[in-house]
DNA sequence: TCTTCTTACGCTCGGCGTAAGTATC
DNA sequence: GATACTTACGCCGAGCGTAAGAAGA
């Protein structure tokens, strides 16, 4: 299970094609024939079907293992190459659009900055192969308990902030005037899906336990004010930082006050931090 | 970054000798020179000095890496292989000492069934690669919330059963008259650490949000019978599942209430079920 | 001086490209 | 018959072993 042949693998599936794939890696349709047929060889079984091009059964399962392998080896080759490398002078950050806020942007150096905003499922990947060199990423859990991240490589995460949670409702919504909401009562309401831009409709449904929260409108992409623009319209619910949610025009933003949920703010980071990134790291611990 | 390099690497690294490492993996030394060197290149940094032969501090960041990746390839080579062939007859199990009880137990087959008892953290990479059929693993969380399982492959998760817990004291303890225990009165207590037997203190520690939970004892196996001894011996508290803590002699069993913890029990399986184990799987959903 | 890693060198085999073959639409 | 994957074959380089070299204990 040479990995060259892993990627090989994995852009014929995605092109469907061995002539399309042989083009993108630089390599002549021959060598794509060979590298395939290598691996049916190694593996034992049939990959693809031909003509059409698509993956087997067995295919389809290695497809799903190819996807972290290769994030896996690129996020270890980066790792150890910056271990040894002089560290750099700016500071990359890799950040869901509403983790970076308060003390964090606060104490961020005010030279040599780049954040980039990300969906929240891929900023540990960013900062294990070494695109960014701190991640910031929210979402909600019970106090005190760490955000479920995926785990592409060995990660260091520390909590930097919890906050109260707020369900936004849009103006008029018949629970607006409510001093607190218990998430049980909003099982069967319309939420906004948002998995870019808001806190996934996934971990409310794993922090009730069970089913319910079906999505009424689907919003891909990192902007927070169209979600609240939705909202607004009453095209759903979603939930916010209390901080956050506060002055959201045309939105009333109500606590959530059962489960005991907090919105979590996590620093994730390789355990060799240097330069700037140290230095702000330290500074938020400090 | 070839897996047959990686697999050299580490295993010079573990014997601190290339000559050792050859003779292990069938290579002769100077291979075995050859293949760190070539490492080492690709990579751009030394990852072991010579004499005494010992990683660097790149080399410390590639040995993290290292062993999920290879496990992850074991993992995707054995689930594409299975998915592949023919299914097979037994029904191989990989559980924790205290998972396998219930309807699971009352439900398994009676013939062709083979069950390895093994801690917590090697369950999963049992079943990724192959060696099981199924896991079952037991641990405390949340109520309805999954357990915190490493990922070394995509696998899946379904809890099966969720029970109180309780603390068990040994007879005579000044708390063991109580009805009930907080985990906040016990975070200075001494525990036991078992974490092949029992509940890791650190889920514990997640639970209650902090420090604590220091261990007077470390036990390393999977053998209840023995923590329960220990526990009896007042050498240091120790938490199981209700039905469990029941009928342990010399012990007094607490229902922990607060937090709201549950001993949870999930099945952990590939996606790929058939024979036997599908049998089971459906049998236990059923 | 002995042990242990490194380097030199030659051989073999793996892997790529060219080109001919074959199957499907 | 055109298109797209497979197979044949030759070439080059990667990788292994043998053996000599170098460096530390």
């Amino acid at each position: 299970m040479d990995p060259h042949l892993l990627r090989t693998y994995v852009t014929v599936a995605r092109l469907a094609s061995f002539s399309a794939a042989a083009q993108e890696l630089g390599y002549t349709q021959s060598a794509v024939s060979q590298h395939i047929a290598a691996l049916e060889q190694d593996l034992g079984a049939p990959l693809l079907t031909r003509r059409p091009v698509a993956p087997t059964p067995a295919g389809e399962r290695l497809l799903e293992h190819a996807g972290p392998l290769l994030l896996r080896l690129d996020a270890a080759r980066a790792d150890v190459r910056r271990t040894a490398a002089a560290p750099e002078a700016g500071l990359h950050l890799a950040v869901t659009p509403t983790a970076l806020r308060g003390r964090a942007a606060a104490l961020l150096p005010h030279t040599g900055v780049r954040v980039r905003v990300l969906a929240r499922a891929e900023i540990p990947a960013e900062v294990a192969t070494g695109a960014a060199d701190l991640g910031l990423v929210d979402g909600v859990a019970a106090p005190n308990d760490p955000l479920r991240l995926p785990d592409v490589a060995p990660l260091t995460t520390r909590g930097i902030a919890e906050e109260p949670v707020d369900v936004v409702l849009p103006a008029g919504h018949p629970l607006a005037s409510r001093s607190g909401l218990r998430l049980g009562d909003l099982v069967d309401a319309r939420w906004l899906d948002a998995p870019g831009a808001g806190v996934p409709l996934e971990q409310l449904r794993a922090a009730h336990g069970g089913g319910g929260f079906g999505a009424a409108l689907r919003c891909d992409g990192t902007d927070v004010r169209t979600l609240l623009t939705l909202a607004a319209a009453g095209h759903g619910l979603t939930v916010l930082p209390a901080s956050l949610a506060a002055d959201a025009p045309g939105t009333v933003a109500v606590p959530l006050v059962a489960p005991r949920l907090v919105h979590r703010t996590e620093l994730v980071h390789t355990g060799t931090l240097r330069g700037p990134a140290e230095r702000f790291v330290a500074a938020l611990a400090g």
